[in-house]
DNA sequence: TTAGTATTCGGAGCGCTGCTCCGTTTTGTC
DNA sequence: GACAAAACGGAGCAGCGCTCCGAATACTAA
C-alpha cells in the first residue's frame, strides 16, 4: 500500500506531471461530489467532474476507501492533534474528553454518509476504518486514560467501543430534527461519569 | 390464528391457491436466506431459493421492506407485546425498560443486517422504518413514561431518539468481541438514571 | 367435463453500478 | 526529434434492482 509517510504528502516525487495534477484535479472534483452526493457517489460522476477517466480515480486511489481518506486527511489529522491540546486547555480530563468528542462529531454529521461508511462492513471501507482507528484511537484512548486517573470517569470503557458507538450514533440523515446524536452521546458520557462521591 | 390484526394482511383471502402457497414459499426462502446472506440478500438468491421468478417476489413484496418486515412480523409483535407484560412484572418501571431493550437489542443483533437496513435513509427501507416505529415506538413511550413518573429518570428523553440510538448502536458486524452494543446500551441508560435524590 | 376468463407466473431485458483491460496519448530523457 | 516508460480513457463485463409481457395456471359458469 502506497508507502506514504506518516502524516506527511509527499505527494508523488517520481510521479509524471500530468498523474500528479490529476491527482489535485480528482482530489477536488471529489470533495465537491462528496458534498452534494456523499461519500457513496458512483466513482463514474466524480470522474464526469474532474474531466477524467475512471481508471484515472482507481489507479491513484484503488479503493473508495483511499479517495475518501485522502479527502478529509487534514480534518482527521486535525482531530487527531486536537486531543493533546484540549487536554491541555479543558478545566478537567473530562471535560477534555466532552470537547474532543464533540469535534469527533461535527466532523462526521458535517460529513454525508461518512459515518454510514465508517461503520460499514464492506470490505471496500475496511482501509477506512482501519485510518480511523490507527489515527484517532490512541488519542481517545489517552483522554480516556487521563480521564479515568483524575477520576472523573470510571475505569474499564475501551476506547475502541466508545469510538465505533460513537460513530454508529452518528449514522444517518443529518436533517432530521427528532434525533440529535449530541443529545444521546451527552447522555453516554453521563453514564461514563463517576458519581465522584468522594 | 389471529384472524389477523390491524397492521396484518388477511392471509388473502380473495386470491387464487397458487398465489398463497407461493407467498408462503417465499416467506420461507427469504427467511433462510436473511440468515446466511443477510437482509440485503439479492432478490434474485431469493427467487432461486424459492424456485419462483423474481416478478412473484414484487408482486407480493412490492418493496424489500414489505418482505423483511413480513418475515419479522411475529417476533416484532412479541416485541411490542412483552413491554406492558415488563412493566407489570418487573421491579421497577426502569428495570422494565432495561429489559425491554434487552430484547430489542437481542432481536437486532441476532438479524444479519437488519439494523443497518432501519436505520438506513435509503427510501427502499423506508417501510421497514415506519412499521418498527408504528408498533414499538409507542411501546417504548410508555416505558419511558412510567420510568419518569416513577422517578427513576429524568424527563425530557424522546421516544424517537431512544430508539434510533439503540438501533444505531446494533450496527455492524455482530462477531467482534471489542464491539458488544449491549455495554453501550448500558452505559447510556446508566446516563438516563436519576440520581433517585430522594 | 369443458370452455372461458381473470389471475398469476417467469425470466428476458433495461438501467445503473463497480471494476478491469488494453489500445492510445503524453511525458521525460537522450 | 526519437523512443521507452508512464499515464490516460472508455469500452466492456459482471452483478444488482426492478419492470414488462407472453405463457401458464386456477377458478367459474354452463
Amino acid at each position: 500500500m502506497t508507502a506514504d509517510s506518516p502524516a506527511g504528502k509527499p505527494p508523488s516525487r517520481g510521479k509524471r506531471a500530468d498523474a500528479r495534477r490529476n491527482r489535485e484535479t480528482v482530489l477536488a472534483a471529489a470533495a465537491e461530489v462528496f458534498v452534494t452526493s456523499g461519500v457513496d457517489a458512483p466513482i463514474r460522476q466524480i470522474a464526469a467532474r474532474a474531466g477524467v477517466g475512471m481508471a484515472t480515480i482507481y489507479r491513484h486511489f484503488p479503493t473508495r476507501a483511499d479517495l475518501i481518506t485522502a479527502v478529509y486527511r487534514h480534518q482527521i489529522e486535525a482531530c487527531a492533534e486536537a486531543g493533546p491540546n484540549l487536554l491541555a486547555s479543558a478545566d478537567s480530563p473530562f471535560e477534555a474528553l466532552r470537547q474532543w468528542i464533540d469535534l469527533f462529531v461535527d466532523f462526521l454529521v458535517t460529513k454525508h454518509g461518512l459515518a454510514d461508511a465508517l461503520q460499514s462492513d464492506d470490505d471496500r471501507f475496511a482501509a477506512l476504518h482501519d485510518y480511523f482507528l490507527d489515527r484517532l484511537l490512541p488519542v481517545c484512548a489517552e483522554l480516556l486514560d487521563a480521564a479515568v486517573e483524575a477520576g472523573d470517569i470510571g475505569p474499564g470503557t475501551q476506547p475502541y467501543e466508545l469510538m465505533r458507538g460513537i460513530g454508529n450514533l452518528c449514522i444517518g440523515r443529518d436533517d432530521d430534527p427528532r434525533y440529535d446524536p449530541r443529545r444521546l452521546i451527552a447522555l453516554l458520557l453521563q453514564g461514563l461519569r463517576r458519581p465522584h462521591a468522594s
